[in-house]
RNA sequence: GCUGUUGUAGCUCAGGGGUAGAGCACUUCCUUGGUAAGGAAGAGGUCGAGGGUUCAAUUCCCUUCAACAGCUCCA
């Protein structure tokens, strides 16, 4: 028998029999490696334990703390759902059921039958059920023709559909308990370590992702090997909730909709006004700093201005209606982006190639009609305020320009504490060009440009395809909400087309007319979807220099409100913000409220501060901090809460 | 827009074919209390909206609006 060398993730070597099975190798490491073993990469691809390793090979053993373990499990557990739908519902058909970071989904077509709670909690007893029967995962190599017989005989188009984009040869099924599947792989030994199911939620999800094909059921769901990972994964969810900025924005008086006024329509109480205009001076000022000149443009445009820049032609359908007038055929848009009036704001007088770059920045708000499954909090609404700018420079300064930008996104990140963010570099579609307007050669040079510019800054990078604007790349700074969604934040957008339709140019050196190129650019993205991720990255404890409420002054009883009605004028001429607890309530009372409130600073005053001139200050969420003279914790207070600029 | 779920007091929620209930918040009174909920009384609802079935609908049915989860979309 031939020897095989297998390399270990701490670079050791050693030598086994050919087609030896990783769940041998994992036995030969240690018991208790075997007991947790899951699954192995073999070479940088994640395989079965029990499938035989023919050649010299790197592996890693995956348990259930690795990726590529809980990525195994949770397949496995797809295939264990799938089992127990079969057998509840015989004849359902069955889409794509994959693993996702949390859990897994199956989409499924029940046909007309309703799904809901109540047999998610059938088809979960089922699971387990299944699940104590010790089943293994049976991998098989099968020919085309016959993995085509088996879904043909089965009756399972889509099965059928996902073969047919396969190559004969590279097509495995897995088996467990009556329950046969097209499958790459890789999955657990057998069912025995799912120990706890739970089926979250029934959605639609469309057949491969298209609009156009039938809308089938995705059912989510989650599995552990231990009852007390999932209840602790339950708990850690309500636990999510509780930060979601639509909660907390009710909560903490922020902002409102209303079924009146219109849905998708924020409206914004006065404590979130507060928040939101000082984000929005932060910005003015660092924007001033980055030598931008504000502008201010009216909320609604003519038709023609949109079909020049081309949203008309591309969202005309998909908008706000036209607002009409009394003369005939005369029709204006709500802005839904700004870039056009910028753009006439720049032809406004004839520039020269020494005036560049030229930087107009707007708190603009634009309207959008988004599909109404679309509306979410603040994040997806229909009237947003972008923090935004165009940037009008010649070829040679595109980089330099974009290059500060990113340092602004960066300033912003770092002045809110955002460490953890994605930047994406939002490519065309190669496949779908008509998506896009403009020619092959600017597209590639402004998306070579933007990678340029973000290697330069150091930062790390990933590409997606099909997610460019339709008349540019972009920059995308992406940022998770409480629950794991995704959400786009800052974004940096290189445009050679808008210049060219709205004929914008400057004179050269040369004396000769050139065209500009534009970088739009938002780093909050709008302040709706900046203050909804803000909430939640902080759980509604701002910063000081954001927080509605700074202090609040809290008398022991009606004797001292004279010295507390004084002192909380003191704090307002010297703009800290906050307000005088004068109810009739005990101390402990107007503390817990403050505290329920997230109010950064409590400043209570009795008899001894009365007497000595002093406030005792709490924290919150800290706790008592002894008392100290007026004028000291006015310093104190003044020195934390300015603002990072 | 699509699939599923939900809509009862300002908020969180219970209830259920015979015109509604709790806790918190609110108002008034008592209480003047030192670091996370003092006590009492009171007020508050076209049960999302429209239609239907019924002697009777908040409850059952249909339509519609909105919210939630997901899909698709996102200038």
């Amino acid at each position: 028998m031939s020897v095989i060398k297998i390399t270990l993730p701490d670079g050791s070597s050693r030598d086994y029999p050919k087609g030896i099975k990783g769940i041998e190798i994992a036995q030969s490491i240690s018991e208790g490696l075997a007991r947790n073993a899951l699954s192995i990469e073999v070479n940088g691809e994640i395989w079965d334990l029990a499938r035989a390793i023919e050649v010299d090979s790197s592996i890693k053993i995956f348990t259930w703390n690795d990726k590529g373990g809980k990525y195994a499990f949770w397949h496995s557990s797809a295939h264990l759902f799938a089992e127990a739908l079969e057998a509840l519902y015989p004849g359902v058909k069955f889409g794509i059921g994959p693993p996702i970071e949390n859990g897994f989904y199956y989409d499924v077509d029940l046909g007309d039958k309703p799904f809901g709670d109540d047999d998610l909690a059938a088809v979960e007893k089922k699971m387990v059920e299944l699940a104590k029967q010790n089943s293994a995962f049976v991998r098989s190599e099968v020919s085309k023709a016959d993995a085509i017989d088996y879904f043909t005989k089965k009756g399972d188009p889509y099965k059928l559909e996902l073969i047919e984009g396969l190559t004969d040869g590279s097509i495995t099924f897995y088996q467990q308990g009556n329950f046969v599947d097209l499958c790459r792989g890789p999955h657990i030994q057998n069912t025995s370590p799912i120990k706890a199911v739970k089926l979250l939620s029934v959605a639609g999800a469309y057949w491969r992702g298209d609009e156009k094909n039938k809308m089938l059921k995705r059912i989510y769901g989650i599995t552990f090997p231990k009852q007390k990972e999932l209840d602790e994964y339950l708990f850690l969810l309500e636990e999510a909730k509780k930060r979601d900025h639509r909660k907390l924005g009710k909560e903490l008086e922020l902002f409102t909709f209303s079924e009146k006024v219109g849905m998708g329509l924020p409206l914004w109480l006065p404590k979130g006004t507060i928040l939101r205009e000082r984000l929005e001076q932060f910005m003015r000022k660092a924007q001033v700093k980055a030598g931008y000149e504000p502008v201010v443009t009216p909320h609604i445009g003519s038709k023609q201005l949109y079909v020049t820049s081309g949203h008309y032609e591309k969202y005309g359908k998909d908008s706000f209606q036209p607002i009409r007038t009394p003369d005939e055929g005369e029709e204006f848009f709500l802005k839904p982006m700004n870039c056009p009036h910028h753009c006439e704001i720049y032809k406004f007088k004839p520039r020269s190639y020494k005036d560049l770059p030229v930087r107009y920045a707007e708190f603009g708000t634009v309207y959008r009609y988004e599909q109404s499954g679309e509306l979410h909090g603040l994040t997806r609404v229909r009237g947003f305020t972008q923090d935004d700018a165009h940037i009008f420079c010649r070829p040679d300064q595109v980089k330099e320009e974009f290059i500060k930008v990113i340092d602004l996104v960066l300033l912003v990140f770092k002045s809110l504490g955002f460490e953890n963010y994605t930047a994406q570099v939002s490519l065309r579609d190669p496949e779908n060009k008509a998506k896009y307007i403009g020619e092959d050669h600017l597209w590639d040079k402004a998306e070579r440009e933007i990678q340029e510019a973000a290697d330069q800054c150091g930062l790390v990078t990933v590409a997606v395809k099909g997610e460019a604007a339709f008349y540019g790349p972009k920059l995308d700074f992406m940022v998770k909400d409480a629950l794991g969604r995704q959400w786009q934040l800052g974004t940096i957008q290189v445009d050679y087309q808008l210049p060219q339709r709205f004929e914008l140019e400057y004179v050269g050196a040369d004396n000769q007319k050139h065209r500009p190129v534009m970088i739009h650019r938002a780093p909050f993205g709008s302040l709706e979807r900046f203050v909804a991720v803000l909430i939640e990255h902080c759980a509604g404890n701002f910063p000081l220099w954001l927080s509605p409420d700074q202090i609040s002054v809290l008398p022991i009883s009606e004797k001292f409100h004279e010295y507390a009605q004084k002192l909380f004028e003191d704090f307002k001429a010297n703009d800290i913000r906050g307000f005088f607890d004068d109810r009739d309530e005990k101390i402990g009372r107007k503390i817990r409220d403050a505290e329920v409130k997230k109010v950064p600073y409590m400043l209570i005053v009795g008899e001894k501060e009365v007497a000595e001139g002093k406030v005792a200050v709490r924290k919150h969420g800290v706790g008592d901090q002894g008392s100290m003279l007026v004028n000291d914790f006015i310093n104190l207070f003044l020195k934390e809460s300015t603002p990072p600029v």
